[in-house]
RNA sequence: GACCCGGUAGCUCAGCUGAAUAGAGCAAUUGCCUUCUAAGCAAUAGGUCAUUGGUUUGAAUCCAAUCCGGGUCACCA
């Protein structure tokens, strides 16, 4: 139990027996003590000063006094301000809280609770590759589940890949028409680089085309249909779904292409799938949700033969979920994944984590399941992030202003590597050592740069300014982790036996105070979906850390005691910080 | 036009289920390496919390209106 909830329940007993009234636990406002006050933690009496005709004055010594009384070993003084009563808890309590958990591996963690979530990220498309818009997704899903996993849940990581469709179609028609039999082999390039170039060639020849027929007389809208690229990608895909063997053949090469550079990717950043979904697979399954939709009156179909559903009630519009051509549309192939995820797993809950540009799309999607009264329909949740955006707005695969991830991986690694050379800590490193810890710094950067704010907000990412390594960045927090191992090996006789120090000063009275806080933290985490509120904690106890570190010596502690509680100290903070870290998919390294 | 999200220090962001004088990091200025790793610590400076009104003992936080920015409302995905 957090001391936080302990304090609240002695409060709601006193309240009980002093005045005889009922207050409810969650309605107690319990915050830590200002650092100008004298304290710990504080309540918040202004809520029920009234109700008891007391001044805050009295009404504060009298809850004061009782906590003291009934529970000497947790509060050993009070004192009362204006509507705030500020209380001081033990010095053994926080002892005893470190000596009970200071080599706990397992600090934070839940044991499982029965409970099967699914988390569908990542999702590409297989005509570009992955760029810093993707990683924010990658690392918030990947992050999300292990939070999930941490706090008991079983958890199932799936992805589903938009391999088909007109756009895989015009990278494939772009190829046929400029490539020459050019191949990732043939020309030193990446698979998913490759046929990102052939997409990119399909729009430049696009646009040509178009201006041309345009500068012939056409409108703009005819042109965009005649031009004869697009005829023939639209071609390309009817033969697809044909199943036409030289369009299905090409498909299977340039898509095996992309998942090769795909598997690089996604290995070096640390994804990974329980299951994979393809929508070449799934495209089709929504259907019977439309015979069924429509037999039971929740879909229409309009005189073209278009089907449709009526949202107006629900203060949304009328959406459409069959083309009058009878192919499915996006939303189709959604329910039909949704049902098709619940067979094959039976989920509690299914978590999606896309872009909010969704955020309508996911609602409708969400609603119509719930219409068809699905069992899994109230478990489904959007969890929507908002996009990376660079200081001239939104990143355009088709106008190349997007951040590659590999290359901005590549540059991270590059940064990490120059630094550490030009610190020179590390030199009796050998090659393979160094290399891992450039990968540590450098992917713990990102995903710490990605991972620090809040996922619902867009976030700016300049690329004149590189990610930094200093303040509140994974490298900080890493370098702390690496501070600390280098006392603990040492001091490798860290000594088991309890430390018989009786009294704490402020700053270790303060970690430890803020180690205590960390179960607390993953459980409002993983409430919101938050890996930030994670990243922000981590980088409060490194920070501490160091001030402490600064202040006290572990190792010339005053006295033997001492040496011992901040060995203890010590030794909890790296545990907490690699455990936190590992939540958010950050690796720590013993040294830096 | 309708709906959704946002606006906090020069920049990037916390704080938003109301509570004491609004916090970090970066950038700026100034100190601290005869060593438990300076990728660090300490200090200074920096704010009309978009604006106006309301609710409240108390508002950055809740409500309303306005302004600004973004998104969605496709027989695109």
């Amino acid at each position: 139990m957090s001391i936080v909830i302990e304090i609240k329940t002695h409060i709601a007993k006193a309240l009980k027996d002093l005045f005889d009234v009922e207050v409810a636990e969650q309605s107690l406002t319990i915050n830590t003590t200002k650092p100008e006050f004298e304290g710990d933690y504080t309540l918040v009496m202004f809520s029920f000063i009234k109700e008891l005709k007391k001044s805050p004055e009295d009404l504060g010594a009298a809850i004061g006094k009782a906590l003291e009384t009934t529970n000497p070993e947790i509060f050993t003084a009070h004192n009362t301000i204006k509507g705030f009563l500020n209380l001081t808890i033990a010095d053994t309590y926080w002892l005893s809280f470190l000596e009970k958990n200071y080599a706990n591996q397992q600090f934070g963690s839940s044991p499982a609770n029965g409970k099967k979530v699914m988390v569908e990220y990542s999702s590409p498309n297989t005509n570009k590759p992955i760029h810093l818009g993707h990683l924010r997704n990658n690392f918030l899903g990947w992050s999300v589940a292990q939070m999930l996993k941490e706090s008991g849940y079983e958890t199932i990581k799936s992805c589903i890949v938009n391999d088909r469709g007109i756009h895989i179609c015009k990278s494939m028609i772009a190829w046929q028409q400029f490539a020459d039999g050019a191949t990732p082999q043939s020309t030193q390039t990446k698979g998913d680089h490759f046929v990102g170039e052939y997409y990119v060639r399909f729009n430049d020849e696009y646009k040509k085309q178009v201006e041309e027929l345009i500068a012939g007389g056409m409108t703009k809208e005819v042109a965009e249909k005649e031009a004869s690229i697009m005829k023939g990608t639209q071609q390309m895909l009817l033969d697809w779904e044909a199943g036409k063997p030289e369009v299905i053949e090409l498909w299977k090469k340039m898509n095996g292409w992309v998942y090769e550079g795909f598997d690089v990717t996604y290995k070096r950043i640390g994804s990974d799938f329980a299951k994979m979904y393809y929508e070449s697979d799934t495209y089709l399954l929504g259907k019977t949700f439309v015979e069924e939709g429509l037999k039971q009156g929740i879909f229409f179909k309009k005189e073209d033969g278009s089907v449709w559903i009526d949202l107006t009630e629900d203060g949304l519009d009328e959406k459409l979920v069959l083309r009058k051509d009878g192919t499915s549309v996006y939303i189709t192939q959604d329910l039909g994944l949704a049902q098709e995820k619940y067979e094959d797993f039976k989920y509690d809950q299914s978590l999606y984590v896309i872009a909010d540009e969704q955020n309508y799309h996911m609602k409708v999607l969400k609603l119509i399941l719930q219409k068809f009264k699905k069992p899994y329909a109230d478990g489904i949740f959007h969890l929507s992030y908002g996009m990376v955006e660079l200081p001239s707005g939104r990143m355009k695969s088709r106008e190349g202003t997007v951040v590659d991830a590999d290359e901005m991986i590549e540059e991270m690694v590059n940064v990490a590597k120059n630094k550490t050379e030009e610190l020179g800590k590390v030199k009796d490193f050998s090659a393979e050592e160094l290399n891992e810890l450039y990968d540590i710094i450098a992917l713990g950067a990102l995903k710490f740069f990605l991972l620090r704010v809040d996922p619902k907000k867009r976030m700016i990412f300049n690329p004149e300014e590189s990610i930094d390594f200093h303040g509140f960045t994974g490298p900080f927090v890493q370098y702390t982790h690496a501070r600390i191992k280098s006392i603990l090996r040492k001091e490798s006789e860290v000594r088991s036996q309890e430390s018989e120090a009786r009294s704490l000063l402020k700053l270790e009275k303060d970690l430890i105070m803020l180690l205590e806080q960390y179960p607390a933290t993953i459980e409002q985490a993983v409430t919101e979906h938050n890996p930030s509120v994670i990243a922000i904690y981590v980088f409060n106890v490194a920070k501490l850390f160091n001030s402490f570190y600064a202040e006290h010596s572990v190792m010339k502690a005053e006295s033997d005691e001492k040496k011992q509680l901040r060995l203890h100290i010590a030794g909890m903070t790296a545990n907490v910080i690699a455990s936190g870290m590992g939540l958010l998919g950050i690796k720590v390294p013993e040294r830096m």
